[in-house]
Parts: structure tokens; sequence; C-alpha cells
DNA sequence: AAGTGGTCTAGACCACTAA
DNA sequence: TAGTGGTCTAGACCACTTT
């Protein structure tokens, strides 16, 4: 077990960068001008050893790096590809729910799947009820007891085109949905929202937005790449007596959203 | 060169998820309960190898999953550490620069420096000042031509206490802040702000929010430890003629801040 | 059955940091 | 100088996908 660097006495290596660097350098170099379009297959990793006269263990840190930067993406069994670039989705924040338009085709779809048909692509939402305790965080929105009080929680992945695109998680006080539409595990949508069907009308939000990395949890929910950040947008509705009725817990991934607020002074 | 599992014979592997997952899974672990508290050092490849029994590249797999969810910092020489989480600033959004309160105490402070000041801390803005064809995302918020137009950057890194904490660029068209205070390379404030101070009101906001791995400037600029990302917050400034007067964009590390917004029926 | 990436071993030398 | 992580080799078997 030698080290090939003293071994065949090529080169001091010092001073330069490693060559799983430079390997993913000359990659993404021939991504970046056209050379490997998206969606294009890479020499398997047994060419690229012989290619680069390395061991399969720097081929894998090479490719590693670029999965890592989101530039490639590999299965196994099947080969590495170039990734191919989602068409990001810009979703207006500003817009309160019982405002939002709701032209006869939006009519069963809830302010998401309208915004998504208006595309003209194919909104899709998985939908599961329970009562849970809520997390710390929304137990505070909530004015509930962090320990000793539930709530309903509506969970929801959204997809488009059958890819998973966002998870959404609703959380109620019990006794405002109980006996509801709500409770039920469906898609369900009404004009203004289906909150504000019940006299439950939200005439201010307050969101909060923060940005890291997906948990594990979130990565295999949401099929996300390697190198995918997500945007955490809480959104917690109020009526007009300040009584928060609804918190919004929106996992974004970076590389399909793009998230805008208009500002104006009133 | 035998690979263990068959040689050992203790168990097929089979079913049961990699060596290296398990690990990292166990490590989180201790980390999530407190028992690897942040800023703490992880015990030596070497001594993992041992309580592992597992091969140095194993656990390296290993530690190299917790480095990328960002909670492992490992430096060569140095060691390998949980990671210290900031203490995230949050930044409300949805205030206009012309309405934020101008006490007596934020006088010749802007809007960011009054905000950390309030929070007793530090802040500091190192800003230089130059005349650049700006990116085209930019040009086209302030309808420019995207090849022959020019525009004036005040490029700002903004601390507290000494850290760089956030990366603000501001665009202006040449012909509205030529010969003013803009132009030069200080930090500048007036009440209610500096465009203000010159006649030029922003009534109106339109911000873009994308999320995404910063570019390898960046890491540079603000320091930023692996897998941290950034969010790229775009906002353009209108007068109440609907004419754009500034595009700033700033580039917040998702491990110190927190942005919020309020929304409400006007 | 062939081919691909995924996991893993056992060892080596290098580069950096801190005592 | 001792100890740490960073790079690299040479080889093996496993799991999955495609033909």
């Amino acid at each position: 077990m030698e080290q090939v660097g003293s071994v065949a006495g090529e080169m001091p290596v010092n001073n330069s960068s490693p060559r799983y660097h430079q390997i993913a350098d000359e990659l993404r170099g021939q991504i970046a001008n056209g050379e490997l379009p998206p969606g294009s297959q890479l020499p398997a990793e047994h060419d690229l050893m012989d290619r680069y006269a390395v061991s399969r263990n720097t081929v894998r840190l090479a490719l590693k790096r670029l999965v890592d930067e989101g530039l490639l993406v590999a299965g196994q069994g099947r080969g590495t590809f170039v990734r191919e670039r989602y068409e990001p989705i810009t979703w207006d924040w500003s817009v309160l729910e019982s405002r939002s338009a709701h032209t006869p085709a939006n009519r069963g779809l809830d302010q998401w799947a309208a915004a998504v048909t208006a595309t003209g692509r194919q909104p899709r939402q998985d939908v599961s009820v329970s009562i849970v305790t809520p997390p710390a965080k929304v137990a505070e929105q909530l004015n509930m007891d962090p320990v000793a009080d539930v709530a309903v929680l509506r969970r929801r992945i959204r997809s488009i085109d059958q890819e998973p695109y966002q998870l959404a998680d609703s959380y109620f006080p019990v006794d405002l949905v109980q006996g509801t539409p709500l409770m039920e595990p469906r898609d369900v949508a009404a004009p203004g929202g289906v909150l504000a069907s019940l006299g439950l009308v939200q005439v201010r939000y307050h969101d909060e937005i923060t940005v890291r990395m997906p948990t594990r949890a979130e990565i295999d929910r949401l099929s996300l790449p390697a190198a995918t950040p997500v945007a955490e947008h809480m959104r917690t509705g109020y009526d007009e007596n300040d009584r928060p009725l609804r918190v919004m817990v929106t996992i974004l991934p970076g590389d399909r959203h793009v998230l805008t607020y208009d500002v104006s002074a009133e």
C-alpha cells in the first residue's frame, strides 16, 4: 500500500490544490460550458479512474464535491448525471388568502394549487391529519401551553407534476376546527379559505423566515438532492381580535422557489 | 484486503442501514441531547475507529455527513467540533425606512445599525462606492439597459462585534445620486433614510427572496463555515410615481438571521 | 448477466495546529 | 514534536438497474 505520489515520483504535489479538486474543477468547467449538458450521463467511475490515472476513491471525492454543489446526481446502478434545473415557482406571500382571486377556474383549489395551475402544471397535495403537541415555537405563536395543550396538525406534501415541491404543516387550536372539514385527511378548499368559511377570518399575518440545511427527514420526504438548502416559512394568522387562528410552517427547497413580498405605506 | 462483514461473519449487513449512517445517527443524537454540546471537541478519528471498530474511511464518511448537515466543523490539525450556533438577529422587512423610529439615540444610524444597537451589540459597516454595470436582474428592476447603462454601487459589509454578519449592495441610477453623500465611501445616515433627505421618497418596496448555497466569494467575505446557506434578499424601492429609486441586494447567512414580515389587510 | 454506483478495509504520506 | 484532520492508493464485496 504505497502512496503513488512518492512511488511514481511524478510530482511533489506540494503547492497545488488536491487532485480531486482539480478533477472536480475540470468536470465543473465542462458542465458550465455545455460540454456536459443537463441530463447527460458522465463516464463511469471506472472510466474516470483511467482518464485521470487516480484511484476510484479520488474519483469519488471529486464527484461528491460536485454532488454537494448541486451539479450532479448519482444513482446506484444507474449512473451519474448532470443535474437538471428546476423551474422555480414564484410565490407572493403578501397576499391575504381572503383576498386572493377566486375565479371559477380556481374553485376547489386553494391558493397554492391555483397558482400552480396558472402555470400550466399539475398540482397535487397529500394530506394527513393528526392531533399533536405542537413544537415550542408553534405553541408560543398560538398562546398555548407548550406541554399540556394539543393542536390539530394538517400535514401536506405538495407536488407538481408528480415531483414533491414543498411541505406545508398547518396547526390549529383544537376547539376551532373540531368537527369541521379541516379534520378530514383530504384536500379541502373554499373561496377565501377554509377557515374563513368557518367564520374564522384572518385579517393579519405574521411571518418568520429562516434559512437552513434540511433535516434528514425533510431530505427523505422531498427527495432533495445534496446541497439544497431550505427556507422555513412560519406564518401565523390572526383574526380581528388579534387571536391566533393558525400557524402554517412551510418548507421550501431553495432550488425551486422564489419568495416575494410587496410592502407599501398603507 | 478482505471485507470485514464476510470475514467476521458477524452479520449479513443486509436490510440495515450502512454503518456510517448508524455512526452519524448516534453522534447526531448525542449532539441533539446535549451530550456533545456546541463547541465541544469530538474524539479524534482514530479514537472513533476504535470505538466503532471500523476503518478510518468509514469514520470519515460519518463525520462528513454531519459536516454537510451543518452540525460539525472540522479543521486540519485542530480537530472536529460541534458547531456553535450564532445568536440570530431578527430583522423586520415590512417596515418602510421612511417610517422607522428615529429617536435621538438613533441619530446618525441607519435602520440596520439602530436595530443592532438596540440589542446592546456593536454594529459596524465598511462601505465602498463604485460605478458598475449592474447584474441583469438589478438592471431589469431599475428599467435600465443591461448592457449600456451603469449604476452607482454602494457595497457594504455589515459586522456585529467585529464578526461579519451580512453583505448589503445598493444600486442607484447614476443621475439620482450624482454629487450626493451617497457617493462618499463612508457610513451615511439621515432621518427617514438618506434617499428621502435628497427628496427621493420610497413609498413602496418589492422584495424577492431566494435561498441558495453561497458562492466562493461570499464564503470568503463572510468567513462562512461549511454548509451555511444564504438568503439573497433583493429589495426594489419605488417613489410615488412608480419610478424605481434603488435596488438593495442583501446576503444573509442562514445561521445568524431570521426575517420577518407583517402582512395585513390595509 | 453485465454494469453501475455504494460501502468498507488497511494502510500510507502530507499539511496544519498547538503544546 | 506530537497529534489532528486531509489526501490518496489498491482492492474487495454489496445492492441496484438495465439488458
